[in-house]
RNA sequence: CGGGGAGUGGCGCAGUCUGGUAGCGCACCUGCCUUGGGAGCAGGGGGUCGGAGGUUCAAAUCCUCUCUCCCCGACCA
C-alpha cells in the first residue's frame, strides 16, 4: 500500500478527549475517529487490526468445532420479555419503538436470540454438542463510556454459545473454549491471565475472565506465586487464619474518642494498632434490611463476597439515617456490642482479643471487646478483600501477587437459565425431554486491540505484536525524488508483496524525520529504511520497532531478513507470559 | 444520576473578568530553499466563536434557557 494514497493522517498533538495511552495512540495514529460518546469509526488502519484479531479468533474457534453465524443487532422485546430480562436489564439496554409502536432493543448480548434460533432447530441429543458464534457489533448504553475502544457503547464482540446434553458435557465445552481463548490471546502476542471471577447476578457455577496485564488496567487480579490459582480481587479467597488460643480477656471499658471516626484516627488516639480494631460496616439489602459486617481494622470489606453469601442482587452501604436507626448511634461509631441486627464477621475477627469497637454512641468506643463474650455473631465467613503478599489459600508455599488487568474475554456457564425460560429442549436417548445446558463466551475485539497497545508501546508510539499489526513491514523511502532510491524501494515493496507480506510503503514527499516519527508512532513490527546515504554503500537498513535494532543489508537480502526477523519476533511474542 | 470542568477553523489553545466586529501553534494549499529523527522563509484558503432567545448603538465576551463533550463517583454476564 502506498502511503501517499492511503487515508492516514497522524497527529503530533494529543487530542484533549484522550485520557489513556491506548486511546491517545489510537487517535494519533488515525486508527479510530469519534462519532459520538462511546461510538467510533474504525479508520482503515484501525480496522486492519480488528480484522487481524477476528481472523485469529475465527481460526481458533473453528478448530474447536464452533460454527459461525450472524444474528441481528436489532432484537424484538418479546424475546427479552420471555427471558424476563426486559424488565431486569436496566438502562444499559437501549430500547426503541418501530413505526408501528412495537418495542425493540439494540442487542447488548445475544442469549435470547441464539436460544430462539436453537430451539427452532434442536430436536435430538444427536445434534449436540453445538457451539455457535458470531462476530458482531453490540450496543450497551454505558453510563459513562470512556477510554476510547476500551469502554465504548458500541463495540465489536465475538460471542459464542454452547449447547450440551448435560452438565458434564457443558463443562467439556467450557474447557474447550477456555483453551481456545488461551491460544487466541497467545497468538495475539499478549501477556494475560485467566482468572477466576465472580459469576454475578446471572448465576452459574463458575467463570473465568481473561485479563491482559497492563498497569493501566481497571481490574485488580491476584495470582499465586507458586500454584495456578489466579482470581479477580472481587473473588479472590482469603486463607482462613489459624485458630489461636484465647488467653486473658480483659474487662470491657468505654472510652471517649471525640471526633475520632476512621480506623486510623481511633487507633492513633487510643495508641493501638489498626489490627486491634473491629471495623463495623452497616449495609442494607434490597428489601431494606440492615446487616452489619465486621472485619479487622486493617482489612477491607469485600461487598461481592457479602452479597453472594446473602444471595442478594444488590447490597449498599447504609446512609446516616439507616445507621442511626439500626445502631442507635452516628456513623463512625458503630460496633457489634448490643447490636440487634444480623451480624456477619470475617474469620479474622474470630481470632481477635481485647479489641476496640465503636459503642454505637457519639464519640465513644469500647475497649477490650471479645467476640462471643461481648457480642454474638450470626455467621462467620470470608468477607474481606484479599491483599497482595498474603499467603495463598490454595497452596502452602505461594503468596498473592497483584496485577492490573484489562478484561478482554470471559467464559461463562449459563446452565439451563435460558433454555428453561425460553423452552429450548431436546429428546435424550431415552426419549425424555430435557433443556439444553448452555454456556456463553465473549471476547471484546476492539478492547483486545486497545489492550494490546496498553501493553505494547514506548515513548515513540505503538509497538504492534506481529500477528495483529495492521501491516507487517513499513518501507521508508527517504529520498523520493532520487530515482535510484525510489527504484530500490519499489523493488523491495514488490518482492515483499509477492511473498504475501503486507507492506506499507511511505512514498510521501516529506522530510526523513517526519517519516521516522510516523513509522514509530504507527508501530509496524519492521521498518525498511531506504535512503541515498545507505544506497551509496549498497545497503538499506532493517529496523526492528520493538528493540530499535537496525541492521544494514543489501537490498536483495531484505526479503530473507524480513522473514527471519518476523519469525523470530513472532516466536518471542507467542511465548510471552 | 451526583460533583467538577470545557465548548472559538481538522487538532491543540489564547481572547471572555473590563462588550468595539476573531488570533496563535500544528495540519492544509502555492512557491523558494532544505532533505537520516516531526526544518526555514514568503504567500494563501478555511471559523455566523455548540444552539436558541434576550440586554445593548454594538455580544465570542453580559443575562436566561438548551445541547454536547471531558474528568471524579456510583454502575457494569
Amino acid at each position: 500500500m502506498r502511503m501517499s494514497k492511503y487515508l492516514l493522517n497522524t497527529l503530533k498533538e494529543v487530542p484533549r478527549e484522550a485520557e489513556t495511552l491506548s486511546h491517545q495512540l489510537m487517535l494519533r495514529s488515525c486508527m479510530i475517529k469519534k462519532v459520538a460518546a462511546g461510538i467510533y469509526t474504525y479508520m482503515p488502519m484501525g480496522y486492519r487490526v480488528i480484522r487481524k484479531i477476528e481472523a485469529i479468533i475465527r481460526e481458533e474457534l473453528n478448530r474447536e468445532g464452533c460454527i459461525e453465524l450472524l444474528m441481528p443487532a436489532v432484537q424484538p422485546a418479546e424475546l427479552w420479555q420471555e427471558s424476563k430480562r426486559w424488565d431486569f436489564y436496566g438502562k444499559e439496554l437501549l430500547r426503541f419503538k418501530d413505526r408501528k409502536g412495537a418495542d425493540f432493543c439494540l442487542g447488548p448480548t445475544h442469549e435470547e436470540v441464539i436460544t430462539d434460533v436453537v430451539r427452532r432447530e434442536l430436536k435430538s441429543y444427536r445434534q449436540l454438542p453445538l457451539n455457535l458464534y458470531q462476530i458482531q457489533t453490540k450496543f450497551r448504553d454505558e453510563i459513562r463510556p470512556r477510554y476510547g475502544l476500551m469502554r465504548g457503547r458500541e463495540f465489536i464482540m465475538k460471542d459464542a454459545y454452547s449447547f450440551d446434553v448435560d452438565d458434564q458435557a457443558s463443562e467439556k465445552s467450557y474447557w474447550s473454549m477456555y483453551h481456545a481463548y488461551a491460544r487466541i490471546f497467545h497468538r495475539c502476542g499478549l501477556k494475560f491471565r485467566a482468572v477466576e471471577a465472580d459469576s454475578g447476578a446471572i448465576g452459574g457455577s463458575y467463570t473465568h475472565e481473561f485479563h491482559v496485564l497492563a498497569d493501566t488496567g481497571e481490574d485488580t487480579v491476584l495470582s499465586c506465586t507458586h500454584c495456578e490459582y489466579t482470581a479477580n480481587i472481587e473473588k479472590a479467597e482469603c486463607r482462613k487464619p489459624e485458630s489461636v488460643e484465647h488467653g486473658d480477656f480483659l474487662e470491657t471499658e468505654k472510652r471517649e474518642t471525640p471526633g475520632k471516626k476512621s480506623v486510623e484516627e481511633v487507633a492513633e488516639f487510643l495508641g493501638v494498632q489498626p489490627e486491634n480494631l473491629i471495623k463495623t460496616m452497616i449495609f442494607v439489602a434490597e428489601d431494606g434490611t440492615p446487616v452489619a459486617v465486621l472485619v479487622r481494622g486493617d482489612h477491607e470489606v469485600n461487598e461481592v463476597k457479602v452479597r453472594n453469601f446473602l444471595g442478594l442482587n444488590a447490597l449498599e452501604l447504609a446512609d446516616e439515617e439507616t445507621i442511626r436507626a439500626a445502631t442507635g448511634g452516628p456513623s463512625g461509631f458503630s460496633g457489634p456490642v448490643g447490636l440487634n441486627i444480623r451480624i456477619l464477621a470475617d474469620y479474622a475477627v474470630r481470632e481477635m482479643e481485647n479489641a476496640v469497637t465503636g459503642a454505637n454512641e457519639k464519640d465513644m468506643h469500647w475497649l477490650n471487646v471479645n467476640p462471643e463474650r461481648d457480642f454474638k455473631v450470626s455467621e462467620y465467613g470470608d468477607f474481606r478483600l484479599a491483599e497482595e503478599g498474603e499467603q495463598c489459600p490454595r497452596c502452602e508455599e505461594g503468596r498473592y501477587e497483584q496485577f492490573k488487568g484489562i478484561e478482554v474475554g470471559q467464559v461463562f456457564r449459563l446452565g439451563t437459565k435460558y433454555s428453561e425460560s425460553m423452552d429450548c429442549r431436546f429428546l435424550d436417548e431415552n426419549g425424555k425431554e430435557k433443556p439444553a445446558v448452555m454456556g456463553c463466551y465473549g471476547i471484546g475485539v476492539g478492547r483486545t486491540a486497545a489492550a494490546a497497545i496498553e501493553q505494547n508501546n514506548d515513548e515513540n508510539g505503538i509497538i504492534w505484536p506481529v500477528n495483529i499489526a495492521p501491516f507487517d513491514v513499513m518501507i521508508l523511502n527517504l529520498d523520493v525524488r532520487d530515482e535510484d532510491v525510489s527504484i530500490a524501494a519499489r523493488t523491495i515493496e514488490e518482492k515483499l508483496e509477492e511473498m504475501s507480506f503486507e507492506v506499507l510503503y511511505d512514498d510521501r514527499d516529506v522530510r526523513a524525520g517526519f517519516k521516522f516519527k510516523d513509522a514509530d508512532l504507527i508501530g509496524l513490527p519492521l521498518q525498511v529504511i531506504v535512503g541515498k546515504r545507505g544506497l551509496k554503500e549498497g545497503v538499506v537498513e532493517v529496523k526492528v520497532r520493538r528493540t530499535g535494532d537496525r541492521e544494514k543489508v543489501a537490498p536483495a537480502e531484505v526479503p530473507r531478513k524480513v522473514v527471519e526477523l518476523l519469525n523470530s519476533l513472532k516466536e518471542q511474542e507467542e511465548q510471552r507470559r
